[in-house]
DNA sequence: CGTCTGATTGAACTGATTCAACGGATGTGG
DNA sequence: CCACATCCGTTGAATCAGTTCAATCAGACG
């Protein structure tokens, strides 16, 4: 994983032991998931820490009668569940997007990372905090705004996200989402995400299509979406904004 | 604050020395707020450990055009905030809805108390990540829901959690929202909520106003609002669920 | 009393859904 | 290499849940 750029990063300026120390973690065992493979089911009692080396993962809750709601994406960098080796049983289900790999940490591995690294530590509580945060955004981003606004929202934010660690290319991304993972993770119908997104080509603020992700003026996308970058708290050290 | 129970106190067995440890603390210095006033703004950097002693607030996002999405409630018993003194600034307001006191605990007091207490130490993350996962239920409340089931399922949410610090009477209990409320954290408007609390009303789900609220039948507003209460992590030791 | 804030009602409107069909790309097995 | 299936994107037309605007009403409070 030397290219990897942790999302960790972010918020804290790791040393090069406590890189290591993550890479020898990460590197004891690599998980690979199928596309459209779940990788926790809710219910599960969670067992280990994930870190995202490649592909997209989502976080999603089932209804009983089919209904499906994203609640969060993960990219590369990524660390899921941290602090849910507390938790008895997992309150929703995570999901492979693309063929995915992962390494799993083991609890005991990562409780003495934790103990070894005091910045190490404290990224991970970020870690959470930004989580949560980015739950909470995504509640005002479904329940204010309109289909266009949230679409412009979603984007901007992971097109940030992917920039911070590395995965942006100048003003385009690779992007797997399907309009239907858009549908469920903005709360609309995917024929109503197709409507709109055609519009925002018209409009000229963004090119989607065949995987990837082109936003010609981010500037611009931010400004229909009332983006606000303060709730990603990145900008602690390097990767962003600007 | 004799009487309070945390909401800690849901996730773990505090032993005695661990609530004297809080209550020293938590009579150290307490604030009272105005009703409708502000307890922290956007943009503040967080300075405090709050732990709500009477009242409730809300943490809320307001937009530049001014519409306002709630993100979250606040009862007595909640802690807030136990991991923002990481973050450099708040991206969202916290403010109260009713008369309000809370106890404001100190960094240092607080780093302090979780260096003493282990138990305190995991309940605090255990309580940081259940308020993670009441957002992320929140998106998949606006997202997916019926005007009728996201009213259902707020009842619901914020009857257990009452019910969890002893606040509830039976089938009843102190309910300060208005409906202007209720509509800015379902994501509808307040005729809207008007109208559907009606139809609620008609269908005897329940009583709503003079700020009480009367569930006659739990388990049937849990079934209409498909309610799982998984994502609350209560249950560890005592207060709930049933 | 007069003034607020919050609840209620009606009627017109619209953003988004629903249902149903079709097209294009990709993959797979024979 | 074709036949078939599948997944995803696209389109149209009808419908509906929730909004908007505007007026009225009721209780609370100085």
């Amino acid at each position: 994983m030397g290219a990897l750029k942790l999302s960790l990063e972010a918020f804290a300026e790791l040393s090069s032991q406590d890189r290591t120390l993550i890479e020898r973690l990460a590197g004891k065992s690599v998980r690979e998931v199928a596309p459209r493979r779940d990788l926790v089911r809710e219910g599960d009692r969670p067992r280990a820490v994930a870190l995202m080396l490649e592909g997209w993962a989502c976080r999603y809750k089932q209804f009983p009668d089919g209904r499906r709601q994203i609640v969060g994406f993960h990219i590369p960098g990524d660390l899921c569940d941290s602090g849910l080796s507390i938790v008895r049983e997992m309150d929703h289900s995570i999901g492979a997007v693309t063929r995915l790999s992962y390494a799993e940490i083991g609890l005991a591995d990562f409780e003495a990372l934790i103990a070894q690294s005091p910045v190490v530590a404290r990224a991970l509580r970020w870690n959470e905090l930004v989580n949560a945060a980015i739950a909470r955004e995504w509640v005002a981003n479904v329940g204010q705004r309109s289909a266009y606004e949230r679409l412009a929202h979603l984007f901007c934010e992971l097109f940030l996200r992917l920039k911070a660690v590395g995965l942006t290319d100048g003003e385009s991304c690779y992007f797997p989402l399907t309009q239907m993972d858009l549908a469920s993770a903005v709360g609309l119908t995917s024929v109503h995400v197709n409507r709109t997104l055609q519009e925002m080509r018209r409009d000229g603020l963004l090119t989607f299509g065949f995987k990837r992700l082109v936003i010609p003026d981010l500037e611009a996308l931010k400004r229909v979406a009332m983006f606000n970058a303060n709730y990603l708290h990145l900008g602690m050290s390097g990767g962003l904004p600007d």
